[in-house]
DNA sequence: GAGTGGTCTAGACCACAAG
DNA sequence: TTGTGGTCTAGACCACTCT
């Protein structure tokens, strides 16, 4: 909306700009759900800029699930938004470090086994795998955070071996060992069994969140852990 | 890495191919964690592409958490990846139907009040306000999948009023009404009480996941609500 | 066939932060 | 001050998909 006298320093307009006015447009029910949006080079003329910045704004919408895109059909305004929550899968030592808490880390069991069939079936191990079995527990202020129980392929990250994680958990050494891998993870509740009852510090049968990661490495898998929160706990995000 | 003759066709460097080349060199240890990266203009100059693309790339995979980007300091691999987990809050109905399973609802309860004293304070509304309250069921197969107890802030949606919720659930109606929100979720394992146990047909005290999500539109509390899943339910995803 | 989004380019200027 | 990423532009061609 600026009149074209002289070449006006005109400040440019930013992908922000564009994204933020359609943002509100269809929050103002300017378009309402199912609308089909004006094209790209239209946008650009209106809002003055370049086509890119119209491209940038809406590609960012669309990530969103703000908006639907298609070549040919164009740009419509999403009826069901699909709302997406992200968690944070942090390390336990940093989830009880923002809560400032003291963190501290204790390893319970540490063995070598033969794969369970169980595990081999569920990592699609061979059937001589060899596996590191692993329980340890994550305090906060010296009250049970996290109880965790993890088998490592040892086929996939032999140097495992030379690790005894009396200071640090297996969850950190891996992070450092195996980067950016792939992983699925669950939640679930489930009630206290004798040992959680026991390093929880816990009334038996105590519903938990329990969380269960299987872990990757360019599609070779590396580890399977269940982590068991205390009672209370709580995983929250926003959006 | 191609000959510089005759001025070749030369498939045009896209950005995927730098994102996954880059993506490449770090899992396989050529630029370990806590490594600086070349600049921009020389990756482009290696990658024979324009900055620009570079530039998409690289924003890419610090969107995703795997590298650090400041202004004059570079890019810089990320030592402690955050891992994100996407959960999709869908509407309990996709939830059901993406298992292939029949979708039913019912409505249990609906009444208008004024909000409890609870309620206000965690929306902060005016002492006065009013809210209604529903509770309804959701069901796969004809077999429990959710009980959901909400509260809605009816200055913030006085349509609400014109709606009895008996054919579909206000979940589905907001998200028509109220497109685009902002939402505080938490997630928590507790154990049923008797309503639950009644609704969800478990026994007494069996552990369940339930769902508390806040919602605000425009930074106007619209509606709070819990909803229980049936025993068993896991949340699942991958990255 | 034609319309729309998807992407690349080459160049430019800006903004932040390290020295 | 200076180096690096952040962004915008104007134009071009490509790729999908609807008719």
């Amino acid at each position: 909306m600026q009149t074209k006298g002289h070449p006006v320093p005109a400040k440019k307009v930013s992908f922000q700009d564009v994204r933020d006015e359609v943002i509100r447009r269809i929050q103002d029910r300017v378009w309402p759900q199912g609308t089909l949006l004006p094209t790209e080079f239209e946008l650009a003329e209106e809002f003055g800029c370049a086509r890119a910045t119209v491209n940038r704004a809406m590609r960012e919408l669309a990530d969103r699930g703000i908006v639907d895109r298609k070549r040919k059909s164009g740009t419509r305004v999403n009826t069901a938004p699909v709302k997406q929550a992200k968690f944070e899968i942090a390390v336990v030592r940093h989830l009880v470090e923002e809560k400032n808490a003291q963190y501290r880390y204790s390893l319970l069991q540490l063995e070598q086994i033969p794969a369970p069939a169980w595990l081999s079936s569920r990592l699609d191990l061979p059937n001589d795998a060899q596996a590191l079995h692993i329980k340890c527990m994550h305090y906060a202020d010296n009250r049970p955070f996290q109880f965790e129980e993890r088998w490592i392929n040892i086929a996939a990250v032999p140097d495992v071996l030379h690790q005894d994680f009396k200071e640090t958990g297996p969850n950190e050494w891996l992070l450092s060992e195996v980067p950016f891998s792939n992983a699925e993870i669950g939640f679930s509740a489930i009630a206290t069994d004798a040992t959680l009852t026991e390093f929880l510090a816990t009334q038996p049968a105590t519903p938990v969140i329990q969380m269960e990661r299987t872990t990757w490495f360019q599609n070779q898998p590396v580890t399977f852990v269940r982590m068991t929160f205390h009672p209370g706990y709580r995983m929250s995000t926003s959006y």
